[in-house]
DNA sequence: TACGTTTTCCTACACATGTAGGGTAATCTT
DNA sequence: AAGATTACCCTACATGTGTAGGAAAACGTA
């Protein structure tokens, strides 16, 4: 009997492992060819090598088991980011390129992403992204703010909760990416982050000039 | 037999009408006492005094019904948004009313936007309403453009596609008001209003002086 | 009112879901 | 290497899903 259930990462066992990662392989093979609503958990189970039974073992259903996958690319997507120090020498350029490795990160998965943040997706993933993000944004922000690259709103002290601007930046990051990956990804990764950085800059009110200077 | 399934909004027959409404009124009263993943389709039948078979004669399972009731709401909202007209005596007021428009209106049907919009809730639908959104932005944006409220960016004419910012808004707001309906609405409508509206000039680098001026 | 049309409801079926108990074999620990 | 632990698998069951065909009732129209 199965007792616990702490959806431990990167679990001990080397069974457990096994399986995960059989599972996690099967649902991505498997979201490339058809839709993820018409997945079923005997389909990941059997293609996995693995029983139906053993499945609800770790998961709870389908869309457990993607978002357990995706969060772990997130998450090493995130990390993955040039964290801009407290004084980077080319803090737009580091922006930039954080922006680009994100979209490259996007379409490298394409697959997955699009069914998971699209139509027939997994809104509890998306509601789990975007908190991530907006975490990882507030904490940018922070940093930001203490090494004084982000200029105070208006010249007065910020009196605006910090997770209001943090949340609509996820939230329009997400839109973002769920567009383009629904769209096929027309314009490559560099472009994107082109495209994109403004509108972030602007929100966050960044004197790129001052910056740059 | 049911032939056709055009989703004809306010169908001419008597019947569709009455059991269209007792659906949408059963998923509503249902979505406020317990997680939408647990709304059964019998369930909805059976408290809208319906049949089961019915209720697949009208849609495909409980998100479409969701959707269905949601989008109706999210029309009327938009619609009854107070469009900026080429020139309005005071924009600044008017987009901030229209900010706290959508939050009262979100507030209103807290019970089911959130279960829509929050983790356990149908991306279907979330896609749907940020196309809505998007579109609505854009076409507001070129108006405000035409109209000369909105500054070009960066002195330069205006390179970027459109639909990149209206996305990247759309979602914005999406996420500011998941997040919001999720935590319980902690702040008031126009609490929310004063605290996004700045966010959205920023974004637009709207002169908010040069306007009041 | 009488007709054709459309909706509603019933029954039935094949399949998917999620849970439970218990036997077996692999793994971890000492 | 031996024992304790635990993951894996099998079986079974109650429930939900989505589809199909056809009878009865309500509807719109002439």
């Amino acid at each position: 009997m199965v007792t616990t259930r702490e959806s431990n990462t990167s679990s001990g066992d080397r069974r457990v492992r096994r399986t995960h990662a059989a599972l996690a392989s099967a649902l991505i093979q498997l979201v490339e060819e058809q839709d993820l609503s018409r997945i079923s958990v005997a389909d990941v189970a059997e293609h996995a090598g693995v029983s139906r039974s053993t499945f609800y073992d770790h998961y709870r259903d389908v869309h457990e088991l993607a978002e357990a996958a995706c969060t772990a690319m997130i998450d090493d997507l995130i990390g993955s980011l040039p964290a801009p120090g407290p004084h980077s020498a080319d803090p737009v350029r580091d922006a930039t390129q954080s922006l680009e490795a994100f979209f490259a990160s996007l379409a490298e998965h394409a697959g997955l992403y699009r069914a998971l943040l699209g139509p027939q997706g997994s809104a509890r993933l998306v509601d789990h992204i975007r908190r991530r993000i907006a975490a990882a944004v507030y904490d940018l922000v922070r940093q930001a703010a203490a090494g004084g690259d982000l200029l105070e709103r208006g010249g007065s002290p910020v009196d605006i909760p910090h997770d209001v601007p943090a949340v609509f930046t996820a939230g329009a990051l997400i839109g973002v990416a769920a567009d383009w990956l629904q769209r096929g990804c027309p314009l490559p990764p560099a472009e994107m982050a082109a495209l994109t950085w403004p509108l972030f800059s602007a929100l966050y009110r960044l004197d790129v000039d001052a910056l740059l200077r």
